[in-house]
DNA sequence: GTCTATATTTGGATAGAC
DNA sequence: GTCTATCCAAATATAGAC
């Protein structure tokens, strides 16, 4: 056996881990979401959980980079040419938010934002710079470009942009909860769009 | 000493627990929230607690009950009255709104709903109904009375009462975040304001 | 009503065999 | 890498003296 060809018992063990941590923390929060809890969802004992943590917070940690990691991909160019077609442009931002409120993978990261925010300065910081601020630096650049083109009435493109993504987040919180309980999402589902319909009839010329 | 003049040890202890109880559970949420660590801030030990309180849970329950107890003191002929001042109305909501985010009480029972949001579902269930349904009753019957009187544009009340209240809530969220960390929110207060002026614009005639 | 003492459980983490 | 065994700390809660 080459130093090369290391053959290592159950390798996905700690992905196991990262995947069930998810869930649980997305659920129980922190403190809910006990090393032992996690351990015997994955199948294995706690003390094999420090064979690929060092300790709880650092799997936390490991699941809390995805929840700023999955942003908008919005391109320079794409804000330019999308804003030219006014109210496309808000439709398409709206649909791609709404498609990570449904995504499940987002949802949890969503959860454990919501939980975690008061009990994690890191989280509450990153919420400001990664969820808010570039989103309405986003937008608003949208707006201007609006703005410039006629397309929509004069105001402060912060403003607008601000008005916009709170209504946005909003949505998302209730859907989050109602998903959470099990409920049938389809009334709210649509709001996505009367907040769309909603707005541009609010902002356009 | 006749049975009506019993004399009792620390008459206020149980008020004093209910206090110090709001503070901790909002800064540290349920779990957090020791026994050990109300006792101990009370000044008293942990046993004594159980001479008020049948368990923690009570305790929160306890707390819990003043989280929806502060809503908006609009009577139906207030609201009336207001809405044909239309913005006047937006504007005396937003203050009171404005108020209840700064209130130091208020701010506390907000942080409670926001940490302990998704681990409990009866907080959800009251959220959904106290705050936002009441909230959106309210609103939608000012828009209704606006629209039969000519003085904002042609809508579904119920949308429009959905979009002023959810960037309320946005502003509220973002300032007790911000209150949490002691950072100055002077810039995010002045939003409130904008929030009437910008939706103001967006409804009139 | 408060205290000391104590029971009991749960949770994070380590040691050492396999 | 996983297991058993074990430790330690923290937290909920109760019993009984004062």
């Amino acid at each position: 056996m080459s130093e090369n060809t290391v053959f290592q018992k159950n390798q996905g063990t700690k992905e196991k881990i990262l995947k069930v941590s998810k869930i649980l923390f997305s659920e129980l929060g922190y403190k809910g979401a006990s090393v032992r809890k996690i351990a015997s969802e994955v199948g294995i004992r706690e003390s094999a959980i420090y064979n690929h943590y060092k300790n709880k917070e650092e799997i936390f940690l490991d699941v809390a980079k995805e929840i700023f990691s999955s942003p908008f991909s919005f391109e320079k160019e794409d804000i330019k040419e999308l804003s030219l077609k006014g109210k496309v442009f808000l439709h398409k931002y709206t649909m791609h938010y709404k498609l990570l409120t449904f995504d499940k993978n987002n949802e949890s990261m969503f959860r454990i934002l919501l939980i975690e925010l008061l009990q994690n300065k890191e989280l509450r910081e990153q919420f400001m710079n990664e969820f808010h601020n570039k989103n309405i630096k986003v937008l608003s650049e949208g707006f201007f470009i609006m703005m410039q083109n006629g397309l929509i009435r004069s105001a402060d493109p912060m403003i607008i942009a601000y008005e916009f993504l709170s209504t946005l987040f909003y949505i998302r919180l209730q859907i989050t909860l109602m998903r959470f309980d099990s409920m049938s999402t389809t009334p709210l589902s649509t709001q996505f769009e009367k907040h769309v319909d909603f707005f541009w009839e609010s902002i356009k010329i």
